[in-house]
DNA sequence: GTCTATAGGTGGATAGAC
DNA sequence: GTCTATCCACCTATAGAC
């Protein structure tokens, strides 16, 4: 069931502005004016609202499994992990929007049941990853953190969420997730 | 210009739907429903929605404020401090909320410009203050940490903020904000 | 698959009586 | 200060033609 031409388009302008604005925030009409179609044509792919975030969730959670098999495979120390997923959220800094899931996360209580089980799926897989590279790291001697793993990855994945959305809002515009990354690998490698 | 009371409870209507819902996500049907008036009552208190939210945040503001000199006044360690700060947060994250601020900034795009700038004052201030707390202690030999203290402050901002939204959507009930403050301390205190 | 047309609801906001 | 009544723009969604 790949996705037709059209909808990958309202899939690709939804999550734009969710990332951008939030959702509650955007309407057919938007979609419709950002793929250059009527808004009654967007319920043939997307029949509900929810249908669509559903959607996009979706496929930003297979992006997610596909970048952190990446990461996997190609970085080969804990400490090129945590860089590596850092560089993820980086990008999204860089274009001056939050994660899609943290977007969602701070409406939560107006999204439909399955799309808010969506989000805390994302942010479970986001957590256990890093948790796992934290506890390779230990056992291979890489780390010298004495804490728990899981303590470690729920705190990188707040400082991670939260920076996106303070490097936004705020007005020093150096990046947030810089230092992130440095308190955290500093946190894992001192004894 | 102390607020009259009905002024007042649509402001603490109005902070708490957003803390728990976001800014788009809450009317003026909503607020009339849980004050007990008509929606063109509110209006004659708040012109606009902006002017609500605006109002909101300056009282947001006022109270952090607070809550800070209240911490300088009895907190006796830059330890101490840090923990106070965490706690003014894990009283939220206990509600099942987020800050207002962080709900704010997730949909910062579609906000006035005057409301876009208080959220920026917020973070600004409490960024600040972190980062004077994180230089005494370290003048003072009580932290040995060696980086920059604006970037510790900046980390620490962005881990309270991302770990409300997290705490709230994951599968996981335990305190997030519990896991920040330790590896935030061990960070400051290890060599 | 996309269109026009439209329904039915809700949004913030205003006028004017009381 | 609060009310009723109303405006108009926008929202999601549906029906049915092409």
């Amino acid at each position: 069931m790949t996705a037709s031409e059209t909808a990958t388009r309202l899939m690709d302008a939804a999550q734009l502005l969710i990332m951008e604005r939030g959702y509650n925030a955007f309407s057919y009409k938007d979609l419709a004016e950002s793929v250059g179609i009527r808004t009654a044509s967007i319920h043939y792919h997307f029949p509900s609202k929810g249908d669509l975030g559903l959607a996009v969730m979706g496929r930003y959670l297979g992006q997610l499994d596909d970048a952190l098999a990446r990461i996997d495979r190609t970085a080969k120390s804990g400490k090129a992990r945590i860089k590596g997923l850092v560089k993820v959220f980086a990008e999204t800094e860089s274009r001056g929007a939050i994660c899609m899931c943290g977007s969602l996360a701070a409406s939560l209580e107006t999204l439909p049941a399955e799309l808010q089980e969506a989000v805390a799926e994302y942010l479970d897989r986001c957590e256990t990853w890093i948790q796992r590279v934290i506890a390779d790291g230990g056992r291979e001697g890489e780390f010298a953190y004495a804490g728990k793993p899981a303590e470690a990855a729920a705190a990188l994945l707040s400082g991670l969420q939260g920076g996106l959305l303070v490097a936004r809002a705020r007005t020093a515009r150096a990046s947030v997730l810089a230092n992130v990354q440095r308190l955290f690998l500093n946190t894992l490698e001192a004894a």
